[in-house]
DNA sequence: CGGGACTCCTGCCAGC
DNA sequence: TGCTGGCAGGAGTCCC
């Protein structure tokens, strides 16, 4: 599920069940995901009304009423499930609309439990347990060691060719790995990573540094970079983010964005822009797959 | 220091 | 049909 649209769309349909509720219960099935959850977590959260639901990154961050922070990390497989107290959906087409037959039986994964004052559950599911929470003390957020470092918020006002200059000047990374550095950009993985590549028409192979001229400024082809970041991510929220293996999984609502990848998961298809021809191509850098089309993507800095 | 390899964990699926 | 190796949206840690 994880990256930013994917967790910008959990957020969103959190939100309206969550916030200004009070926390009536927390169920841990367990005493960690990744790693443990904070001392005292459940009783921290318990009696807390949530009064915000933000994202940073790839990270939820839940600002209670004590002056907490929730932070929430979906790693690679977690995700949420709202089940109202008749069991039954809340408002179809939220982020969670069908609800399975046997709605609170607990699952074997679910690892968490938040019951809210007004009966509503919200379940944390994470089979691979990549998943982390924490609890962040009163104004202590800007320096939790988990997003102090995170980079630059690829949707808000920060987010330019400027910047991103300043962050790719000296890298000799690939654009690949670059954008998929959290330190830099906080939010793309290997799918929308692979995904901006091909709209910018830039080589995932060439130098971060490529991007950026010998004085620091930005060329043009980091300029199509931002513009194609933003275009993705955009169009991937408004359809809900992407939904992989678990796209016939009756828990959640999937989401439309794997149905318009234009490289990712797509190796040996035809690339889609009209007259290229090119075949997609599946290679792995850092231990990850990256998939492009060998004809759109040659470009470098210009 | 920067960057790549390895690791955590479970599920799934292609291929034998 | 059934097993198995490889691979998966993340990211911290270690090592060169």
């Amino acid at each position: 599920m994880p990256e930013l649209p994917e967790v910008e769309t959990v957020r969103r349909g959190l939100e309206p069940v969550l916030v200004g509720r009070r926390i009536r219960r927390v169920d841990l099935a367990r005493k960690d995901l990744r790693r443990p959850f904070p001392p005292h977590f459940a009783e921290r959260l318990r009696g807390r009304t949530v009064t915000s639901l933000a994202r940073r990154g790839k990270y939820l961050l839940a600002r209670l009423d004590s002056g907490e922070t929730w932070l929430i990390h979906l790693g690679m497989s977690g995700r949420f499930t709202i089940i109202p107290p008749n069991g039954k959906p809340r408002v179809p087409g939220e982020f969670y609309y069908e609800a399975p037959a046997d709605a609170g039986a607990r699952g074997p994964h679910d690892h968490v439990v938040i019951e809210l004052e007004d009966g509503y559950r919200l379940v944390f599911t994470d089979p691979r347990r990549f998943g982390v929470m924490d609890l962040i003390a009163p104004d202590g957020e800007e320096s939790h060691p988990l997003i102090a470092d995170l980079g630059i918020e690829p949707l808000g006002n920060e987010m330019n060719a400027e910047r991103l200059a300043k962050a790719f000047r000296g890298k000799k990374a690939p654009l690949k790995a670059a954008l998929s550095d959290q330190k830099v950009i906080a939010g793309l993985g290997n799918i929308y990573s692979c995904e901006a590549l091909f709209r910018a028409g830039l080589s995932p192979f060439k130098p971060a540094a490529s991007l950026v001229t010998k004085a620091g400024a930005p060329r043009a082809g980091l300029e199509r970079l931002v513009k194609a970041i933003r275009e993705v991510l955009g169009e991937a929220i408004e359809v809900g983010g992407s939904t992989l293996r678990d796209y016939a999984d009756a828990n959640g609502t999937p989401g439309g964005f794997q149905t318009l990848f234009s490289v990712y998961d797509r190796e040996g298809e035809p690339c889609r822009r009209p007259g290229c021809g090119g075949i997609i191509k599946r290679v792995v850098q850092s231990g990850r797959s990256t998939f492009y089309c060998p004809r759109c993507q040659r470009r470098t800095g210009s």
